[in-house]
DNA sequence: CCCTGATTCGC
DNA sequence: GCGAATCAGG
């Protein structure tokens, strides 16, 4: 198989959405995740959340692997979530009332009494736990922000060269096929996502124990085949 | 063991 | 440029 440029392009965006290799891999078909890995850092984009990367020590550590006499100078580029550092906007976020409980929360939903974790992100999404997902998104079509379309198909779709700044690029569907395109919705502005959106990819975490559902991954997940 | 991404190096 | 082999952390 050889890259070309549409397996590019699918390799970026999946990538930049946070897939792991081996989900692009699998879903370009034809190649090992270490070609993935491989064409991605070749590309240029590379460093996104790493098991083997999160060491971060002030002190020049010397790696051991061998007698390696390579001078090995590391760029390390720690890239800082916004969601982490982010200033709270009070603007027009809701701000957590001092009166009393919370006050969307008077169900005695479920007999135990699991801490529901509900914080408000900067751009005012709502970030919801792991059980919740589901439950507050109505059907929002996707809207069209560009003008036209050559391919009919999907003509009102928002695909992977209608990905800008100012539009959601939660994926719709899976890479690769016909219907697959983007949410296209207006961003949280500082966000990749739209406000909707948001609120699936920054999830409160629950404590280690607590969580049950399967996360909601882009994409569907894994592809079943 | 499994998973992950990073890096190296022969091709 | 490509990717298997290897490294290394979770």
């Amino acid at each position: 198989m050889s890259w070309t440029d549409e397996r590019i392009a699918t390799l970026k965006k999946m990538w930049e959405s946070g897939s792991t290799a081996s989900q692009i891999a699998d879903e370009l078909g034809g190649v090992s995740r270490n070609a993935v890995i491989g064409k991605a850092h070749r590309l240029g984009l590379k460093s996104r959340p790493s098991p083997v990367k999160a060491n971060d020590k002030k002190p020049a550590k010397p790696k051991p692997v061998a007698a390696k006499p390579i001078a090995k100078p590391v760029a390390a580029k720690p890239a800082a979530k916004p969601i982490a550092s982010a200033p709270a906007k009070p603007a027009d976020a809701p701000a957590p009332k001092a009166d009393s409980a919370i006050p969307s929360q008077p169900l005695p939903n479920r007999s135990s009494d699991l801490p529901k974790i509900v914080s408000v992100g900067p751009g005012g999404f709502l970030r919801q736990g792991p059980g919740d997902q589901q439950a507050p998104i109505p059907p929002a079509p996707p809207r069209r922000l560009v003008p036209a379309k050559p391919d009919p198909s999907i003509a009102d779709k928002t695909s992977l060269l209608d990905l800008n700044d100012k539009v959601c690029r939660w994926p719709m569907g899976h890479p690769g096929e016909p219907d697959f395109h983007f949410c296209g919705e207006q961003v949280n502005p500082g966000f990749p996502y739209c406000v909707e959106h948001c609120g699936r990819a920054y999830q409160a975490q629950l404590p280690r124990g607590a969580r049950r559902p399967p996360p909601p991954l882009p994409f569907g997940g894994p592809r079943v085949r």
